[in-house]
This record gives structure tokens, sequence and C-alpha cells, in this order.
DNA sequence: CCTTGTGAAAACTTTCACAGCT
DNA sequence: AGCTGTGAAAGTTTTCACAAGG
């Protein structure tokens, strides 16, 4: 594992994962650059450098082992334990991400949730109670929990984001429409629901 | 308007038209590709050559008119109307999205919602009647809606998204975590919030 | 002197095409 | 015969660097 993935490869892995994840599930156990391809709607000559780039996990001839590349990626992109999250902001969108069931599905959970409204702090929602966001500081330290999401608006994003790195957070999750900055080291990356619907109006606009 | 526009350019517009607007709050009349490079986390570089390649809006030694650029953009990504959107899958995301303020500020607005449980059809969320899936067909095509936001769960999500486009649908935003295949002419955004985790879960654990 | 416009270089990603295993 | 591995070509995006204009 020494050269370096191109991003946009990175990208594609978890769908990778989650295809594979579903051919195993089905009971294949070797399955064709090809196949993926169809599946995930690439070339099937992009499957191929993607994989060789990774190390190349095929036989000639015969195509790729379902479980063995499962296993790899799972592995590769750090999705072997049980990874905590804390979420702060718990308004429509907050209390939706701790409600969504996809994140424990696939061993991500979300284990604490902030906020600074008085009449959201002590509210339980999926189980989960919200915390004051003073109290984060304590928590994000007891638990070295390492991913935030940020679900605040806009306006109080960056000040929520630079305070849970100082206090150990290294990545987050972003969905406060604005450009986060953050230092070295500290990973980040941002969904932004009206940039997606822009988007689309351009391509409708100017016919795809 | 003729030369393709490049794809990472386009992604990057609805950015530029945020920070516009905020320096036209701000005041400011004149800004230059450093100052817009900075709030956006670009190269200056990036900046002018994106501009450059939407029209060349600026004026040399003085920088880019922030009103006409930011008229420019709204125009071009075709954001001039209010646009309606269709919402199908009224879980907990779909709740939180007919909830979620941030459309109807930027002249999105989600005027129709659909289900086919029976628990949630004729519930009203953020004032919006939840329908049953069944009148779909009418509504759109009543109200001659092209944007729909698919919220449903994965093992739906292509039966749903082939219907909508039936109807008249031609543009759709994606939260199943699935890959949706469209045919031409349709156009397809995608938000899946585990895959971002998992980018970010690389990132930790192969540090940034 | 300041900042954009812009051709050209550099960097990066995807696709081609076929050699090489099974 | 079938499918991956892989160098090389093609295509795309970013960056450089400086000419041009206010």
């Amino acid at each position: 594992m020494k050269s370096t993935i191109p991003e946009p490869t990175l990208r594609r892995l978890s769908y990778y994962l989650r295809y594979l994840e579903r051919f195993k599930e089905k009971g294949l156990n070797i399955i064709s650059s090809k196949e993926l391809s169809i599946a995930l709607g690439l070339s099937d000559a992009q499957v191929r450098r993607d994989l060789f780039t990774l190390g190349g996990f095929g036989k000639r001839g015969v195509g790729y082992d379902v479980s063995k590349l499962f296993n790899f990626l799972n592995t590769f992109l750090g999705l072997d334990n049980l990874q905590s999250i804390i979420l702060v902001g718990c308004g429509n969108l907050g209390k939706a991400l701790l409600q969504y069931k996809g994140f424990k599905k696939r061993k991500f959970i979300i284990t604490h949730a902030f906020d600074n409204d008085k009449r959201l702090i002590g509210k339980k929602i999926a189980g989960i109670n919200i915390q004051d966001s003073k109290e984060m500081q304590r928590e994000i330290r007891k638990h070295k929990i390492i991913y935030g999401i940020i679900a605040t608006p806009a306006s109080s994003a960056q000040g929520v984001v630079n305070s849970m790195i100082d206090y150990g957070i290294k990545a987050v999750l972003n969905f406060a429409p604005i450009k986060i900055h953050v230092s070295q080291g500290i990973v980040i990356s941002s969904v932004d629901l009206t940039t997606e619907l822009e988007w689309l109006s351009f391509h409708v606009h100017h016919g795809t």
C-alpha cells in the first residue's frame, strides 16, 4: 500500500464495497470487471484500473474474488470496527440524522448529540439524549471520539468546527452551506443540498 | 454561451453564487479573484480560469463586479424563477427535507410529497400533505413539475425514479444509497451519507 | 502598480488495446 | 477462450507566468 490512490478512485471505493456486499449476499463468489462496471455505471476499464491501483486482486481469465475484495476494501477504508460520531445541531436535519438507520448498518453510530437551544437540551431522539454544547469537550475527550457531524446553521458552523477540533475531532461531515476551513491533518467533507439542486437546475436549463 | 464548461467548474458555480451573495449583503461592489479564492478555498488562478471560461467578467487592474457576476450566475444556473419539486419517501430523511428551510431561501420549493405507507398518507408536514404515491402521475402532469427528490429505501428507488421520469420529471436528487440508472436527457445527482463517512474514515486511518 | 485574461505547461484521470495468466 | 494487468495514448483540469489593460 504505497503508491498514492487518485481521489476519484477513492471516492468510488465505497460504492464498490456496497455492491460487493450485495453480490456476496446473492451468493456470488467471483465477479468480473464487466459486471461490476455495469452495476456501478462505470467503464470496465475503469474498474480494472481502480482495482489494479489498489494492488490487483483479480485472476486473469477468471475475475475478482468477491469476499477477498470485500474484506480488503473494508479494512482499507478503516471500517472493521464500529466508529462513534458526535452530532452538533439538532434542528430538523440533525434530528433526521439521529434517526437515520443507514449509519448503524455501516458501522457508524452517533453516540452523542449537542445543541445550545434550551428547548432541545434534555430531549431524547432515537434513544440519544441531546446535551448542552458545553458538554461537548468532556464527552469527546472521555470517549476519544474523532468523528463529528455539523448540522448547525451556516453562521455558527465554523466556530463549532474549531471547537470540535480543539477537543480532538479529526474528521468532520459538514451539512452547513458554507466553506469550512480546517488545518492540516483534519479531514472534512461537505454535503450541500441546494448546491446539488442548483447543479441539476443548470443541466435542466441547458439540456443535460 | 457555447464552449463547454468543465464539470468541476460547474460544480463550483453554486459556491461562487453563494459567496457573491454574501459579499453583496456586506455592501462590497468589487471583488478580486484573490479574495474569492480565499473565501472558497481555491487558488486565485482557478477562480480566474473559471470566470474566464464563463465569459470573462472582470476588469483588469480592478476585479469583478459583484452584482453583475451574481446576476449572471443566477441566470446561468437557471435560478431566476421559483422551481417546484416533488418528494417521494416520507420517512425520517424525507420529513427532514420537507421541513428544511434552506430550499425556499434558494428558490426551490417542495410542493408535493408522496409515500405508499398508509400511516403517513394524509399527514401534514411543514404544511405539505403527504399523498398516496398513486397520485404522483396526476400531480406531476398537472403542475408540470420537473424536479424530484428520492428519499425512499434503496430497494424501491430505481422503480420510483423510472415512474417519475415516465410522468415527466427531468431532474432527480437521489438520497437512496444505490446507483440509479437513467436515460439520456435526464439529470441525476446523488447524495450518499455513508459514502461520505467512509471517505472520511479512509483519510482518518491513512493520515489525511 | 494592480488585477484580469489567456496560451502553454504541468498534473491528473480515463480509456485503449493487447500481452499475459488461468 | 476469457478476463485481468498494464504501458501508453487520449482527454481533462489545474497551475504557471506574463502580456494587456485600467
